[in-house]
Parts: C-alpha cells; sequence; structure tokens
DNA sequence: TATAAAGTTTCCAGTCACTGGAATGTAAAG
DNA sequence: CTTTACATTCCAGTGACTGGAAACTTTATA
C-alpha cells in the first residue's frame, strides 16, 4: 500500500511515516518505477506499533529498542520490564515537579486580588 | 557587571544568559572598548525574574508579558492572575496525562513476568 | 614585559520529533 | 487529454537552549 494508507491504518501523518523511514525506523519497500514507498501489514504493525509507544512517551531512541525487543523472538521479558518501569520512574519524576509547581502557582493565585490594582503578589514572588 | 557575574548572580548558566540578550528579552548595555555586556543589577533581576518565571514552566513568550507587567508599574493584577490561571490549567492537563500514562504503564509492567522468558505482555499490549 | 590563561565575542551547527512548504514527478478519474 | 490527487525530495522552522570554533580582550603569572 502507498504512504497515505499506511499512514490512516497507523493513525499517524504521512509527515510523520515519511519521517519514520528517513531515520530508518520503518523502511518499506519502494515501487521501482514510481520510486513510491510500499507499506506492507507488518509495516503498518511497526508503526502502530511505534505509534502507541510514543503514546506511552518513550522516545524515538526507546521505540527503537522496544521495536528491536518486539521483533526479537528470543528476548526475555526482562529487558522489556526494565525499560518500561524507567519510564514509569521519569514519569513519577515529572508528575512530581508538576505537582509541585501547581502547588505555588496556586498558592500565589490565591493571594492575588485579580483587581485592577498594580499589587500583585505572583509578580512580588517572580521578582523576590 | 560582565555576562559571567551576571550569570552566577541569576543562576543561569552565560549561554543562557548571552541567548536572552540575542532574543532582546534582557539586552544588557555595551562596553564601548571591548564589546562586552555590561549588566547592571536591574538586567540581573530582570534574569532573575525570567529564571523563576521559567522553572514555574512558562515559556519565554509568556516571560515576555509577564516581564512588561513587571515593569509596568500601572498595570492590573488581573492580567498577571490570568496568565497564572492559565498556566495552572495547563499543568492540570500534564497532570492528567502523565497520570493515565502511568497507570496504564504501571498495569502492564504488573502483568509481566520480568523472567528470561520471550513472553512479555507489554510488548503484546503495544503491538495490538 | 612577555606570555599564558581566563573570559568574552560572534557565528554556525546540533538537539528532539516532527511540521510546513515549494518544486517536481506519477497515478487515477473524468 | 486534462484535471486532480497523491507522491517524491529538499530546505527551513519550531523551542529553548547547548556545544564548539576562531578571534579578540583582560587579567594573572613568570
Amino acid at each position: 500500500m502507498n504512504i497515505s494508507q499506511a499512514a490512516k491504518l497507523s493513525g499517524l501523518s504521512v509527515k510523520t511515516v515519511r519521517y519514520y523511514a528517513d531515520i530508518k525506523m520503518v523502511e518499506p519497500a519502494r515501487n521501482i518505477q514510481s520510486g513510491y514507498r510500499s507499506y506492507s501489514n507488518d509495516d503498518v504493525a511497526k508503526l502502530n506499533f511505534i505509534g502507541k509507544a510514543r503514546r506511552f512517551n518513550f522516545s524515538i531512541e526507546e521505540c527503537r529498542e522496544l521495536l528491536s525487543l518486539y521483533q526479537d523472538k528470543n528476548r526475555s521479558s526482562k529487558e522489556v520490564k526494565k525499560l518500561t518501569l524507567a519510564k514509569i520512574a521519569s514519569i513519577d519524576e515529572k508528575l512530581k515537579e508538576f505537582h509541585s509547581l501547581r502547588e505555588e502557582l496556586s498558592h500565589l493565585v490565591n493571594c492575588c486580588n485579580g483587581d485592577d490594582r498594580p499589587s500583585c503578589p505572583i509578580l512580588d514572588e517572580l521578582s523576590k
């Protein structure tokens, strides 16, 4: 199938699918006459896999790792679990960060009148 | 003072401070003889302000807005509060995203033996 | 005072994961 | 046969820096 069909089936944009070909993550066959990329069902499965992994916040490099594990029938689930646990840990960090950020900001908002006068504890805090 | 002193006082890197000058966010005076950037205490206060706002996850453009409010003695606190509330809302979105991501991943990890056998529910899920 | 070291300048390139757009070529539909 | 849709490559831009090179100034040391 052509690239737009592959894009549709995998839920990615044509640009993204082409990008994944450029960076040699999913390299489809080529139609010799037209030069068009020709995607197999297997290619689409890989695109799907990558799309999901990206949505799970895995980086492109991590996707590459997962993909090679995915394609290796003799891999151990230990490796995959390790990667995933590391990902969870990094998500936890981000959660912590954003949580304390939220706390601080909402504290400031609560102190701020939000009226037409210039006095503003938010700016005061920012300038300390 | 020179750039490295300003960087130290504001807790930013020299590269970052120079970058903020390049994008016309904090434009210091110049030593005519040497061409070196010459930072005033006021400049450092602005750098500090920006550093904090960035740590609060405000984008450069938002920092620019906040900075101009900060420098406008007649601004109303309403505007600042509005910006901050919007920032909180966007943080809430991110929190929600990461939270559900975390849930899904930890569910997968719990289903995975993590042993030396190839069977792996994480990859199974990713390939669905 | 000569030289070395530290600090600064500009400029260009790279990061990450795409996205947009132009110019051009091919395929399918009317 | 022409229009339209889809495809190709290549170049540039995003955000917010960061790294590095080459050249210059200032400061410290021998």
